[in-house]
DNA sequence: AAATAATGTTTTATCGATAAAATACATATT
DNA sequence: AATATGTATTTTATCGATAAAACATTATTT
């Protein structure tokens, strides 16, 4: 009836992970996991398998699972390969995006611009802007029609996330990321594909320069 | 001591899927799998769960596993992600490889020239050619320095494979594929990037036409 | 003291049993 | 006949127990 507990499992620690809560490095053993979620071992070991695969555990043969790491070279590297996925996703949505499409995009901006508006900083506050900051980007991309290109796309994006966490405490005066993405989502109004893919593209950049920054800085 | 249980569940399955030997849209009942590979449930799920991740079989919600399915558009769609990652792979390599990255690529063209001159038509020759085709594609890209674009492109190149079988299982007299294989060879030891993403590139879609005119005339 | 061996402890991997859900089938109801 | 209800069967998902491997610690040998 309700959800499996390997599927809640998956989804806690994805987004533990994800989030932080569970370091990059960590050793993940079931014990720790069990009292943490009040999983058996069992549906855990699938969900920590199933990451896996998704790049965000790595399995070692009989000494058990551990989040991924992170490191400045996998930062480089993870968002050199989202931008060329996305960006060609972009590429095909804002070519093919119809009314709907746009109707998406407008509705997810606006819940963006909303969240990202308030000057409250909770605790919170941080998990939802990224919640919609995701729901944004994935409503740019929604016009897209290959299925395999979507799917490895949301795979990478989740992987960067991590990054963009590190580069989100990292508070930098020079930045405005709300203009920035007011102006992704003009362009991407427009139907403007040159400007859309440029905008994103220095939006990832700058994100990423951000991560690594804070990367080095705490060492 | 040896390798564990899941990992040699996942080995099963992933050639098994890959080969064909588990059809497209299968169900795998763990019962099945149980006397198959006499290995317990609890080691086959976590490698299921596994592939999941990796996209060559689908989980669905306390009703199981189930071999992922076919399609002619599954077909388009992968190629084209599958060449979208891997030409810039070969960009990357192409540029950047040196005396040791030309060694690895004429070592394998070599081992695949010789699996493809003999005329035997033995029914493990279809999977040597597989085999030593996939590390000829492998060593090309194998200068490429980012990580993450070559576990993607492995990913897909694996779900690609079955396709491939399709179309090696219909013999086509106007194509000879050891010719392109040859020409794809000169261009990277030439390291002439133009004409080899031009030959690779026609090199897919020619094993892709071929997937896709088998799915359609089979039903 | 360094290297090796023996020991106990922690953690991982797996099994067999069982609970829970889905499916198939028969029977009843409108 | 079509829908609904109940029952049996199959299959999935999970638990608790245990075997197997890795790790930490102490003892032994050179």
């Amino acid at each position: 009836m309700s959800t499996t507990d390997a599927q809640r499992a998956y989804n806690f620690l994805q987004s533990d992970i994800v989030a932080g809560e569970l370091a990059p490095g960590m050793k993940l053993k079931i014990i720790d996991l069990r009292h943490r979620y009040d999983i058996g071992a069992a549906p855990l070991r699938e969900a920590l398998s199933r990451l896996s695969g998704e790049r965000l555990v790595a399995i070692h043969e009989n000494r058990g699972f551990q989040v991924h790491e992170m490191s400045v070279a996998d930062a480089l590297d993870i968002s050199r390969v989202r931008l060329h996925l996305e960006l060609e996703c972009l590429k095909e949505a804002v070519q093919k995006g119809d009314d709907e499409w746009e109707g998406r995009v407008v509705a997810a901006y606006h819940r963006l611009s909303r969240a990202e508006a308030l000057s409250t900083t909770e605790s919170t506050r941080g998990l939802q802007i990224e919640s919609r900051n995701a729901d944004f980007h994935a409503a740019l991309v929604s016009a897209c029609e290959s299925p395999w290109l979507l799917n490895l796309r949301l795979q990478v994006f989740a992987c960067h996330e991590r990054y963009r966490n590190l580069s989100r405490s990292l508070s930098d005066p020079a930045r405005d990321t709300s203009a920035e993405h007011a102006a992704i989502f003009e362009a991407a109004m427009k139907h403007d594909q040159a400007l859309l893919l440029m905008l994103s593209r220095e939006h990832v950049e700058r994100t990423t320069r951000k991560a690594v920054q804070f990367i080095t800085q705490s060492q």
